[in-house]
RNA sequence: GGUGCGGUAGUUCAGUCGGUUAGAAUGCCGGCCUGUCACGCCGGAGGUCGCGGGUUCGAGUCCCGUCCGCACCGCCA
């Protein structure tokens, strides 16, 4: 037996009792003729004590190094000094007997709360890492979210099923892992996007409801909230509209916040995705604050100032209490505003002062009277600041939502302790592709059409809405779904919209439109990014520390060393030829 | 594919205008210390300044290329 406790859970009442105790060396004080280890696992940290009344022992102590893996038998004792920061720091073990089960050699960065490795090392040595208390924690936390997600659909009747990983690439949407099948040579195998068929399929099959908590793939270049593979909690309901799913999912997501964080968040509010483009520059407002978008078009065009009277929106937010800035400040706003990765043209700005005066960059052109107005229609308050921005419609408006966002992270407006969700809903079907010269699915191929938009797939497809929509949770897409096609015809119809030939669609999707001539049922779902999720109700945007293993931004994992090259060898058995540049 | 920032001791970083022997903290090693808990005190070791090339009397510092890391744009139905 190599423990009767763990360490830490023991307190003042297990004074006097004998116990054994395994974990790692956090740490060793010594003092001379005494010396403390602090034992650390998974629980707690617990400290050990030697003394001059046994020599051996003391210097066996001394001996240890830093994540040694140990074993201590002896007795509880009440400690002579406490330490109120440890909630084992009223007793401590003098130790009888002490065995090393493994040594380890200094590990390349403290394991601490606040340690000194920087990401880097911390991905390389990943095991050491999750013995730290943030990544632990983490790791913790995802399992206590998804136990209380699968507890919940659960009870609410949903069956979990697992669907392939290995299926076939097609050709919507993000690009496929591929995996080269050795039985069929030149033939391959494509990791999921999502298990969207699939679970379609499992309501023709008459499951009814579905979920699974389940990896997808997507080939993609990766940032601090995306990762090539990532876990939804994906779900699919058979007999349902729109209505039926949003409140089923919104029941979900209240009830994680309500038992993680203690806060009823009251129903959630929806929002068209025009009407969050009007208001917030964006498709997934962050609403736990106000700043919000208002059009000056009409007042502010045909006054002789060009860059307003060529626009064809012009629009504002109002930044509470920044009047004060400095012509600095607001000079790197603009640059900030101006870089390529945003790519604003230009800025203007109006302070409304708090002696009620205005000063702007645009006076020549506008009095006192009419500035005011915009400040107004804004909202702005005397001690405000007013930036406007003036250009084509939906840029402006986007270009408005970024500037909100980065305001309001200067100004701290965005508390990771509030939850502010909403449902954004009536997303436009289809979206026009300059690149291609044809239409993409907004959210995928099988969303359906509004009932009542149906006739404009003919005329007017840009305008068609579908019945998708996206949960937004702080200013972050955690969740989206829809209703989906259920009718053959129908089906064929958008893919015929979506540039296929009847024959391509045939080939790569007929699996599921000959399913739906067997008498599919109406259903509709939805998907969360499930590690999204997690770091939001967690406080963080960043998705890697709740991920045990995760890649870096290459997409390589430094640990196991991955990707790597394969053998000639497995080449050949898969008869693969590999066509590389000389390096 | 692109933009920005970074790479100097085991680690996290500083390093002025291009100029003598490249520093700090922490970790590590040795010594001292009976109530520490980020223990304290004394001493010591530790460097291919990512790599390659160039400019220069002289390069950690300037230039070019390249690799690696992070953030972002494109991309992510």
């Amino acid at each position: 037996m190599y423990r009767t406790h763990t360490c830490g859970e023991l307190r003042r009442e297990h004074i006097g009792q004998e116990v054994k105790l395994s974990g790692w060396v956090q740490r060793i004080r010594d003092l001379g003729a005494m010396v403390f280890v602090d034992l650390r696992d998974r629980y707690g940290i617990t400290q050990l004590a030697f003394n001059e009344q046994n020599a051996g022992l003391l210097d066996k102590a001394r001996s240890l190094g830093r994540e040694y893996v140990i074993q201590a038998t002896g007795r509880v004792v009440e400690r002579a000094s406490k330490n109120p920061k440890l909630p084992t720091g009223e007793i401590e073990i003098q130790v009888d007997k002490l065995e090393v089960l493994n040594k380890s050699e200094i590990p390349p960065f403290t394991i601490e709360d606040n340690t000194d490795g920087g990401d880097e090392l911390r991905m390389k040595y990943r095991y050491l890492d999750i013995r730290r208390n943030p990544v632990k924690n983490n790791l913790i936390f995802r399992a206590r979210v998804t136990q209380l997600v699968r507890n919940y659909l659960a009870e609410q009747g949903f069956i979990d099923v697992e669907t392939p990983y290995l299926i076939k690439s097609t050709p919507e949407g993000a690009r496929d892992f591929v995996v080269p099948s050795r039985l069929h040579p030149g033939h391959f195998y494509a990791l999921p996007q999502s298990p969207q068929t699939f679970k379609q399929l499992l309501m023709v099959g008459g499951l009814d409801k579905y979920m699974q908590i389940v990896k997808c793939f997507r080939d993609e270049d990766l940032r601090a909230d995306r990762q090539p593979e990532f876990t939804q909690i994906d779900c699919e309901m058979s007999f349902v509209e729109q209505e039926d799913v949003l409140q089923t999912f919104e029941g979900l997501v209240r009830y994680l916040i309500k038992e993680i964080h203690g806060i009823d968040t009251g129903p959630f509010p929806r929002m068209s995705y025009d009407e969050a483009l009007a208001r917030y520059g964006t498709d997934k407002p962050d609403i736990r604050f106000g700043m919000e978008l208002t059009e000056l078009t009409d007042s502010a065009r045909g006054r002789g100032f060009r860059v307003f009277d060529q626009a064809e929106y012009i629009g504002a937010i109002a930044v509470e209490g920044a009047a004060g800035y400095s012509r600095k400040q607001i000079d790197e706003i603009t640059k900030w505003m101006q870089r390529p990765q945003v790519g604003a043209k230009g800025l203007i700005w109006a302070k409304y002062n708090a002696d009620g005066s205005i000063k702007s960059s645009v006076d020549k052109f506008f009095d006192a009277t009419t500035i005011k107005d915009w400040m107004e229609k804004a909202g702005a308050k005397p001690g405000d600041l007013l930036f406007i921005m003036a250009g084509d419609r939906l840029t402006t408006q986007q270009h408005l939502g970024i500037l909100r966002m980065e305001m309001a992270e200067r100004l701290g407006l965005r508390d990771p302790k509030r939850f502010a969700p909403l449902w954004v809903v009536d997303f436009p079907l289809l979206e026009w592709d300059e690149e291609t010269g044809r239409y993409h699915a907004m959210h995928h191929p099988f969303t359906s059409p509004k009932p009542e938009d149906i006739p404009l797939l003919d005329t007017a497809p840009d305008k068609v809405r579908a019945n998708a929509y996206d949960l937004v949770l702080n200013g972050n897409e955690i969740g989206g779904g829809s209703i989906r096609i259920h009718d053959q015809d129908l089906q064929r119809k958008m893919f015929r919209l979506l540039g296929f030939s009847d024959e391509e669609a045939q080939r790569q999707f007929g699996f599921l439109m000959n399913a739906f001539t067997y008498g599919a049922p109406p259903h509709g779902g939805i998907a969360f990014g499930l590690d999204r999720l997690v770091a939001i109700l967690g406080g963080r945007e960043s998705i890697r520390d709740f991920i045990a293993f995760p890649k870096n931004n290459a997409g390589r994992d430094t640990m196991i060393d991955a990707p790597d090259r394969i053998s000639d060898e497995q080449l050949k058995e898969l008869h693969l030829k590999l066509d590389l540049p000389e390096d």
